[in-house]
RNA sequence: GUCCUUGUGGCUCAGCUGGAUAGAGCGGCCGCCUCCUAAGCGGCAGGUCGCAGGUUCAAAUCCUGCCAAGGACGCCA
């Protein structure tokens, strides 16, 4: 309807171009879904937008405009109001018409070929395999998976991966802090940089026949004793490499398959599926990090400084160079990453998105210049950048760290919100609003999230529809459908397509979810002020008819969130 | 110091590609189940849209400056 309008608009301004009213056609018509049921349906500024130019008040260029409109069917009538706004009100049996088009197409309904099979990298959550994922990670998994789901829903063809640093510092720093727990020095000999968390002993727990060796001598003090912990734990590591040889390796493959695993069947459980989990080390193995290098130097754009190697971001738009290679020959996450991302680039995608917590931003630069280095299209690639989430436990912000172990998990957030809610409540922000997650809050008084309320609509629905013994779609002659209630909810419907599109387009699946409280809201309105079930019956059919295409959209809309959409509750 | 994000009723947030009286939930107060699920509905109270300028027919929305909160500025990842 909107793409109509917008095309008689377009006749209309050519026909007074031509007239000589207009010097110039616009292509650039916005029409918006009217707020007020007194403003019509549609309404568009285009009068006040151009009137300047024409040298007319937005009135009288909006008479002029409304004049030169070819008539159509589908609008009943059109009214200039306020300052120049063009209204317009669109034929009941037209608006109405959504409603058959809801039924006929079921779960479809709302999906469309928009990306025209446009394929999409979408990178999400990607934390280190170090610990569980805690409520700080939910909300970029919760984020990504509803991107995802929008997308395809408008034909992208989307693949999503998860990108698995499993080839730095951080993962020795977490083999010796198992190996650690697996001596278990008595006292509190454990490094102030090791991971501290519960789940470390229990990975401890599995190892069976490695020797138990002191590998605290000759290393520097901690800390605490007054040394340098950095220091210390790379003394610990070292210690522990050379000491245990082999079983370095095993411990070490034992701790990143544990965490993995878990961080796997966690994200599954939270209704998150990956096609693809990407090694940081596999680009080690494959050799990508080198011959990427290669290449970078082959093109000059590599220098050597303090006896480390670095690259001059600085050419292409970073602030400052940035070190490939240490000066102790090890490579940096940085030259991984870049790897990785002209791996991402030669797979041969039209889009490829990152989501990143929103401490990386300053990084964003540094990625951007290896791509267009590499001659990349940097336009390609689309950072999206999710605020933290912070913990209130009793009006405290509770700390979330892996390191030190003090972490509430996602898995224990589900199992005290469920899942709907978790899902929801993240997906309620927008994603660069920082969010507070109050964990009283959201346990004491679930039934208060808005999620229920959204479903609590979809089973009173089927409730309805139980009680009627209707299940299946039947036809119904819709024009009985003229109370308010009845005009407000059709006109809710008839957004969908529209709200879907701009959460896609956007990556806002938040809107969504506010158009689904305002769909069930309208219908709970609906439901106390008027009988469904009532003797007529050709007014229960039509009015059967519209409950059963509100119950289509808000089972899609929360499918797409990642929602359940239970039939009792 | 530089850069990013945020600042809207008591609280948590929508609205921000400029538009028609600034919305919702929670909390507060008052009503509504002999009737399809009261996890619901209706009503009331509550707002200088951080502050000050500017652009425009029109600014919560765009620009500049300032204030406040969070974050980023590593041979960490």
């Amino acid at each position: 309807m909107k793409k109509k309008l917008q095309q008689l608009l377009k006749q209309s301004l050519a026909s007074l171009v031509a007239d000589g009213v207009l010097d110039i056609l616009v292509d650039d018509i916005r029409i918006d879904h009217s707020k007020d049921k007194t403003q019509g349906d549609f309404a568009t500024n285009i009068a006040m937008v151009l009137a300047k130019r024409a040298g007319y008040t937005p009135r009288m260029l909006a008479e002029k405009i409304v004049a030169t409109l070819p008539s159509v069917n589908e609008i009943e009538r059109i009214e200039i109001a306020g300052s120049g706004f063009i209204n317009f009100f669109i034929a009941s049996d037209s608006s109405l018409a959504v409603i058959d088009k809801i039924i006929t197409k079921g779960s479809r309904y709302g999906c469309s070929n928009f990306g025209n099979g446009q394929k999409v990298l979408l990178e999400f959550v990607s934390a280190n395999p170090t610990g569980p994922l805690h409520v700080g990670h939910g909300r970029g998994a919760a984020y990504g998976a509803t991107v995802a789901n929008l997308l395809r829903a408008l034909g992208f063809k989307v693949d999503c991966e998860y990108y698995v640093n499993d080839a730095g510092r951080q993962m020795d720093i977490l083999t010796t802090s198992v190996y650690l727990r697996y001596v278990k020095i008595k006292g509190d000999k454990f490094p102030n940089s090791g991971y501290k968390g519960d789940y470390i002993f229990a990975i401890a727990k599995k190892i069976s026949g490695v020797a138990k060796l002191d590998i605290f001598t000759n290393v520097c003090k901690d800390e605490k004793d007054g040394g340098d912990k950095e220091k210390h734990i790379d003394d610990l590591i070292g210690n522990c490499k050379t000491l245990l040889g082999d079983d370095y390796k095993t411990i070490f493959d034992l701790a990143v398959n544990s965490i993995l695993s878990g961080i796997k069947s966690d994200l599954s459980s939270f209704g998150v599926e990956y096609q693809k989990w990407f090694f940081e080390q596999s680009l080690v193995d494959r050799g990508l990090v080198k011959s990427m290098l290669e290449k970078l130097q082959m093109a000059g754009n590599i220098y050597q400084k303090n006896g480390a190697l670095w690259f001059k971001t600085t050419n292409f738009g970073d602030n400052s160079d940035r070190v490939v290679v240490r000066d102790n020959k090890t490579s940096t996450y940085f030259a991984s990453d870049i790897a990785y991302h002209s791996d991402k680039f030669r797979r041969g995608y039209d889009k490829i998105i990152n989501i990143w917590g929103a401490d990386h931003h300053g990084y964003a630069p540094r990625v951007k210049a290896a791509i267009k280095a590499l001659g990349f299209d940097e336009n390609k690639l689309e950072i999206l950048l999710v605020q933290f989430a912070h913990l209130f436990r009793s009006g405290v912000k509770v700390p979330m760290s892996t390191r030190d172990g003090s972490f509430v998990t996602l898995q224990e957030l589900c199992r005290e919100v469920g899942i709907d809610a978790a899902r929801f409540f993240y997906v309620l922000r927008k994603s660069e609003q920082h969010m507070d997650f109050d964990l009283d809050l959201a346990k004491s008084k679930s039934n208060e999230n808005p999620v229920f309320y959204i479903q609590y609509a979809h089973a009173r629905i089927f409730s309805v529809l139980e009680k009627a013994q209707i299940h299946k779609p039947y036809t119904a002659d819709l024009t009985l459908l003229k109370n308010q209630y009845e005009c407000d909810l059709v006109k809710q419907l008839n957004r969908y397509q529209d709200v879907l599109q701009n959460a896609a387009c956007n990556y806002e699946p938040h809107t969504l979810a506010y158009y689904l409280r305002d769909l069930a809201g309208d219908f709970h309105s609906y439901y106390n002020n008027s009988e469904f079930l009532v003797k007529d019956k050709i007014l229960r059919q039509a009015r059967l008819s519209l409950i059963i295409a509100i119950k289509q959209i808000l089972s899609n809309g929360l499918n797409l969130l990642g929602v359940g959409a239970p039939d009792k509750m």
